[in-house]
DNA sequence: CGCCGTCTTGACGGGAGTCAATTATGGTGG
DNA sequence: CCACCATAATTGACTCCCGTCAAGACGGCG
């Protein structure tokens, strides 16, 4: 499957769009890359055909040569608990790149399965290294540090909000993701299962459908099984992460710790 | 952090170590470099004076420049929740790389502190690139990788653990640790107080201190303050991650999702 | 010696997990 | 087309782990 260039011939099979073409680009590897460098990474870089539902693309252990990004439907990863239950630590979207935590010792720390119907570009790792690229190499530093703020952030929800904050968090969280890869913000369906969003918030699923029915009941969103319509996202916005009473606007230290730094920003 | 023995040289100042003779080398950036590129390495890299307890090398919102090595000593990264709480995201030892997760955005999204008075090798980010060493991009890229794959092990500490097995896992963590840097895995003392202990596992400092006993009487662990000693580090292993009863020892998975894959392990 | 910050220990209550029953849904085959 | 079933989701009742509140112990240091 090459092409010299953009050819008004439609293939039957994977359909490959070219990058150069391709709305998700911006928010993939190939984000800032030039025309040259494109073609070589496009030349890298493969289709797959779809995954089902529940197929997984590798996992916990597993040897690690290849990066992924999605280019329709959706993945989560998760890591196993010594006594075999699982942890979602993180969904992908279409143009999130997954795999990257493989980096760190040539082998996978997760597994990765799509949640509906999928569709995946390949980046063969070492091939990728091999291009040279400055643009690709800064690339993936940005996404790999992406990533660990990303990490932050949901140690963050798990440690500091309850159950009430972490799902309007997680609705809050997914409406921006939406609504930066062009769709409605306030409206959408959830691909994964309420076990999935239970399991990546810590909560049971009876309390995770205990509190879409409390955001319901309190006209912040609508509820149809997996189909969320958001009423009011500054509102939820506001519910899912509570500021201040008033006064401190640019928190000083809460607590006592010394702040000493000769550091000009 | 300390323990054994120190270096018989008392150095009176910034007694810069070159890096090749710097035992920490194997953790640092610098892992891979040859004779040459460690020159460069060494050029670019500066030490700096002494941080005290408390003090912050750089905060939540901070424009990036600058990664920094451990040298000796200990800091914590923590990001601020909306009303100002301070969640940890990490405890950094000698030989750890802290900065990483700003390569995303260009704007750090946590703050460090020293958790004692610490020395820091100071790495301008941009300088660093500049070298255009592949062996400095991969490690940078390796480094990145494994803080993701510490931050999915805490997020399913946090999803998944109990409160005794918290902080039993956080010891055996610092053990593992301790060993890996040559110190001993079964007699250390630990920089960090109680609060900031249960602020990293989520937990209360009451609850920690609960633990902390329960362990004692149990006869895992002697605890005097802040230094620990592990009776049995396997045995706190085991109290840390319990696994499956008997029977599946390869768990072929507990929930009924499908797994169509060629994978053997 | 006395103050203060850190840590420990006890008593109590609440938020979320667990158990259980019911309803809704989508896929499958007669 | 509908009956049937398995899965997913909702809702209620009860339980328990851990957070909160409160008091006391232990050092460290001026």
């Amino acid at each position: 499957m090459r092409s010299g260039k953009t050819d008004n011939v439609v293939s039957i099979k994977p359909a490959k769009v070219s990058c150069k073409d391709c709305r998700l680009r911006k928010f993939c590897l190939a984000a800032d890359q030039n025309v040259e460098e494109l073609e070589m990474f496009e030349d890298v870089t493969q289709h797959r055909r779809p995954l089902e539902r529940g197929t997984q693309v590798f996992r916990n252990g597993d040897k690690f040569d290849t990066l992924y990004t999605v280019r329709t439907g959706s993945m989560k990863t998760y890591t196993l608990t010594p006594d075999g239950r699982e942890q979602i630590n993180g969904f992908y979207l279409p143009g999130d790149l997954i795999g990257l935590d493989a980096m760190g010792f040539g082998v996978h720390g997760s597994s990765a399965e799509a949640l509906e119907t999928t569709n995946l570009c390949t980046i063969p790792f070492n091939r990728l290294l091999s291009m040279q690229s400055e643009s690709i190499q800064r690339r993936l530093l940005n996404l790999a540090g992406e990533q660990i703020q990303i990490r932050d952030q949901h140690i963050t929800l798990l440690g500091k909000e309850n159950a009430d904050q972490r799902l309007a968090s997680f609705l809050v969280q997914f409406a921006d993701r939406f609504k930066a890869l062009g769709y409605s913000a306030h409206q959408f369906n959830l691909s994964m299962s309420r076990a999935d969003i239970g399991n990546y918030l810590s909560l049971a699923i009876e309390t995770v459908s205990r509190q879409f029915a409390k955001l319901r009941d309190s006209d912040l969103i609508k509820v149809d099984r997996r189909q969320i319509s958001i009423n009011s996202l500054e509102k939820l916005r506001k519910f899912a992460a509570p500021e201040l009473p008033t006064n401190i606007q640019n928190p000083m230290r809460v607590d006592g710790s010394r702040t000493a730094l000769s550091v000009l920003t």
